[in-house]
DNA sequence: TTGATAACCAAGCGCTTGCTTGGTAGCGTT
DNA sequence: AACGCTACCAAGCAAGCGCTTGGTTATCAA
């Protein structure tokens, strides 16, 4: 696992997806599962899992509704693979960011980045869904995505205290993956206004002042 | 309006509502639909909008679901008033705070605390439903809404501007209301660990540090 | 006493939902 | 040629959904 973090730490987005499908951590994005996951993350992320129907992902990848079930048990068996790929593509991303910065200081930014990137579907679509979407899953589906995300916080945890010695890093992460985010619904990356860059920046001032 | 929030200044909770439900701003609470709205509210910050049935809210108050309609065009509308309610009595509250709070950073944390209490459901039940399920909400009645929470989150931008000269107070609100919100998911103000002063007290330290 | 009104019940309609079933076309292997 | 496997279709079921309809009861003013 470290030896293969290491590996893979100058390649680009698609090689890392292509390492991780090889390691079958990811699906891959050709084939029909992939295709239906993506397809699932995208309109989850759009319209909610409740209001997307299995009727929608299916149309999305041009098949019937029923063929669904070949691939997957049932509509929240889609939303939990989702999360899962999800959490371990945006840890992946993030180590990966994280070995490249010099500075504790550097390495927080390229965090907040990494996340910002992710939330506003430019990195890891589907990423929101992982907290937006959190009380569709069932309880048991919960604690298998948490083992994941509990490793992703981690990483976020370790990354603050090198930056900001002194302060909670768990209580200090908590308030600004909220603010975080909370920027799905009001930033947008496309405008003229801020840019995803400068956010960035915003943030890393607010929760860590020089 | 300015009158009858300078003369609601001292008043309780109890005796702030009674005030805003004669001034035709809420619905008496033990009136048919008050007791619907404040189901609705509850269970919609329970389980969500989607996951809420018509046939729940009316069981939660002792009526046969068809008999909703007697008060309320559509669910939809259900979620409307309780949105607009919700968003009047959270600014009536936040302004009496602020009223009470001698300096700019007084009135910040008593901002902080005010929301941190409507959004734990101690003061204003309901009120993470303005945030969480907007989505939920028609083109047309996010609108109407809009219009209120506009005002709601001038009140806080003139309190940051205040207690932070010079910070961007739009941006540092949306950080905030962020951060503050997701609070929702992992705070538990009963629990033996943080108390929700505490909390607030530490948010005012991360988001305007002496 | 009458009539208006608010609040609700009983029953169910029309639609959408997640999911099932039985079958088939295409493909690579032996 | 026969087999097995993957991927899919065609059709539809059972349950749940928001909402409608027609009628009943209680309250209160005129």
């Amino acid at each position: 696992m470290r030896v293969a973090e290491g590996q893979r730490a100058d390649l680009s987005p698609r090689k890392l997806v292509d390492a991780m499908v090889s390691e079958g951590v990811l699906t891959a994005p050709d084939s029909p599962r992939g295709r239906l996951l993506n397809a699932a993350a995208r309109l989850f992320e759009q319209k909610g899992f409740t209001r997307t129907t299995v009727r929608d992902i299916a149309a999305e990848v041009g098949i019937l509704s029923g063929s669904i079930f070949h691939h997957f048990a049932s509509k929240e068996d889609i939303l939990r693979n989702v999360m899962l790929e999800v959490v371990q593509y945006a840890q992946a991303r993030m180590i990966h960011a994280v070995a490249r910065a010099p500075t504790p200081r550097d390495k927080l930014r390229a965090c907040i980045r990494c996340e910002l990137e992710a939330i506003h579907g430019l990195a890891v679509p589907g990423f929101s869904i992982l907290v937006i979407e959190w009380r569709s899953l069932s309880a048991q589906s919960q604690k298998q995505v948490l083992k994941l995300r509990d490793a992703y916080e981690a990483t976020w945890c370790e990354v603050i205290d090198a930056a900001r010695p002194g302060v909670d890093p768990a209580l200090t992460r908590r308030l600004l993956v909220g603010a975080l985010i909370h920027t799905h619904s009001w930033f947008k990356p496309r405008g003229k206004g801020l840019s995803l860059e400068e956010l960035a920046e915003q943030v890393l001032q607010t929760f860590a002042p020089e």
